[in-house]
DNA sequence: ACCCTTAGTCAAGGCTCTTGACAATGATGC
DNA sequence: GCATCATTGTCAAGAGCCTTGACTAAGGGT
């Protein structure tokens, strides 16, 4: 293999080796050949900087490991045909793994992040040991799925988990405190496993696989809950204490609703689904299910439409605030929320801007991400990137030459 | 030198070479030696993980160059005594300017930190060509002062700067756009010359310069404007379009006083010096100087601890979001309103607390910074670290050994 | 005195990238 | 059709850098 199998060693993360230079410039191939395929090996000297030879020596080792896989020949420009190489998306499958509040789902993900596989339990009443069970149980027979080398385990759990060890510091509707859940499945699986909340695993869905370039990147997942993810500088960021994206506790409204974290008024009060469905009941006089709402949205009813864009205008309104402060352009709206679409998102974008500096908030994007797999992809995008360095559009790489070429044999 | 000098030559920012691995290990030990001097050889051996051999032939270059200084030996430990050494203060000499809309003020900086001279000369009527070339006069006159070896400028500068071009893209008080002060002055000066918004040089400065560790600072600068900086993985954060930190203008009250920049209820309306000013005013009946605020506030006179009081809860409460959404412990609280003190900082504190989620609001720390010199220290931090990789509290360094061992024979 | 420990240095060795040359191969021009 | 040129991929030699293992210097402990 290309890169190291250990999954969070940490000893000295500082001194540069020779040996580290060759693992870096073999990600940066790698990296390359998955952002570019298919290329030639001249090709990702071109782009990399590297020297032909020290590209061919690094693809060696790639072709070997099955990691990439020559498939034919390029058109030649002048000179010699180029053998185009690509990484096979199934050169690895990734397990990646949702442990949300209403269901555990495990799934089978290619490199290209394309779900083949998935198993889903719920898991609504489930906690401490049995929770746990379940967990390992899911995993296991997702793993028995795959048709493939399976290369680890991604998981995305709410709560507040200590990404760099693989612990789960918090997670209240499992009643799990300081589980080394990493570790525990490392050991039963043998394979690497690496965890992340699972807002900073969605917003690695969207960097990882998403369709479009850039450093920086703020995803936020709304659905019972709040939460957010942020990519800064390439790096999924997680703050000092791991808790980076907890933002569906913040007070927008100090008189407002008392929360189930005890406070009133905090955002996911007012702008999440629960929000949307507690408005929806109130203005109706009568309980309403998550089904029924959509479906009033979606025929487009004035209160559902006005009870959805009150709460987009407060998400919108928290945003505000991000939106200066950091000056990242995209932000993709995720989770269950998404489900009812431009008129939320449209909302969203018009609150935040209008809270916002106007030359900022013209330089900033909202985009509509999943409704359903987010959390299950971006834990497949963690474990991808931490293994393997992989990702669309590396950080640094030079925007892309002139338009891709056809291939004229396969092999 | 040890590292090299071209300012921001942007070209392969990716591949890794041997001459890389060289680099980075001398600006490994560079550090290593700035941060825990006086240590031996076999110290930063033993804290950075390479070999005794490695850093005796780093050290011999640190030496010939003048970056580094034997002084002399330590105590044994049961064996032969270490040769101890350290990077002397003055080994470099920056220049750090702080063009500001009050004053231009540029200063002699050594390697700790301490300003060693200055030049203001009061800027506020000055823009385009004339404020450049008082620019560059205040710069030149502020080098001819320095007495030992200038290593480059840095400059901070209100405004929407690239900081890695160098370029001001805009900067308002003084009428400049699309300016390339950077490269105009490296032209001139025939030194490294290094850019950034004010607010960005001014975290720079503690995150530098500053007392204790941490990978992730957030710097708040209220004088007559509020803007922030950020410091997230180690790295001063610029956002996809240098405008992070850019909160000042963040509507707070969509009702409230109209703000310079056209809209209503900015921040800078209700929690800069400029608020504070015109919220005394306004109470007393007739126009008040900043000196007289401060004062009155010196003396606790009721009325300006209330305005400022409120004042910094306006400030908590929008930097509320920022302790949920980006989880970092160190808030440090800069610039004219820091000369408030406690009063200030805890209103602040305490308003900020109130709008977050209660664990992370106990895991954050809010502390006052600089009043007055913060960007001039932070240009020059900029430049130090852009230039020599230098920084107190390397990232990923590990935590310090027992105590300090003392100096037995000086050189 | 003797032994042990630590610091600093040296020579040999291994790993990795680069240089320069070469063969293979296809386009282009005459 | 043939010569020329451009491009690709590979090879051997070379240079840079870190590491290994050994050695000297120098100080403490018994």
């Amino acid at each position: 293999m290309c890169v190291p199998s250990e999954s969070a060693a940490v000893e000295h993360p500082v001194r540069a080796t020779n040996r580290g230079t060759r693992e870096h410039n073999e990600r940066l191939v790698l990296a390359t050949i998955y952002d570019r395929s298919p290329i030639s090996r001249a090709g990702v000297a071109r782009l990399t900087g590297l020297t032909r030879t020290s590209v061919s020596d690094v693809v060696e080792g790639l072709l070997a490991s099955g990691m990439c896989r020559e498939i034919g020949h390029g058109p030649s420009t002048g000179g010699k045909a180029p053998i185009l190489i690509e990484v096979p998306g199934d050169a690895r499958l990734l397990v990646g793994v949702d442990l949300g509040d209403q269901a555990f789902t495990a799934a089978i993900v290619n490199l290209r992040g394309s779900i083949l596989q998935r198993v889903d339990v719920p898991s609504e009443n489930t906690d401490g040991d049995e929770a746990l069970r379940l967990a390992a149980d899911v995993i296991q027979r997702a793993m028995a799925l795959a048709g493939g080398p399976v290369l680890g385990v991604g998981i995305g759990v709410p709560g507040l988990i200590d990404a760099g060890a693989g612990t789960i510091i918090q997670s209240v509707a499992r009643d799990w405190r300081m589980l080394a859940l990493g570790r525990i499945l490392e050991e039963h699986l043998g394979l690497p496993v690496y965890l992340a909340n699972d807002c900073q695993a969605a917003v690695l869905a969207e960097h990882v696989f998403g369709a479009t370039r850039g450093p920086n990147l703020i995803m936020v997942k709304a659905g019972r809950g709040i939460g957010a993810g942020f990519v800064i500088n390439g790096e999924l960021f997680l703050g000092d204490g791991y808790g980076a994206g907890e933002i569906g506790h913040t007070v927008v409204d100090p008189s407002g609703r008392t929360c189930r974290c005890g406070r009133r008024g905090c955002l996911e009060t007012v702008a999440s689904m629960t929000a949307v469905l507690g408005d929806l009941s109130d203005r109706i006089g009568r309980p309403v299910s998550l089904g029924e709402v959509l479906d009033r949205h979606q025929r487009r009813e004035p209160l559902a439409l006005e009870v959805v864009r009150r709460a987009g205008e407060q998400l919108g309104s928290a945003l505000g605030c991000l939106v200066d402060a950091l000056h990242v352009r995209r932000f993709v709206l995720a989770g269950a929320m998404a489900a009812f679409g431009d008129p939320w998102m449209e909302a969203v974008a018009s609150a935040a801007s209008d809270r916002a500096l106007n030359a900022l908030a013209a330089d900033t994007t909202f985009e509509l991400g999943g409704v359903e797999d987010v959390v299950v992809l971006g834990a497949s995008a963690l474990l991808m990137t931490r293994e393997l360095g992989l990702t669309l559009h590396p950080h640094g790489l030079p925007e892309r030459e002139g338009g891709g070429r056809a291939i004229t044999h396969a092999a």
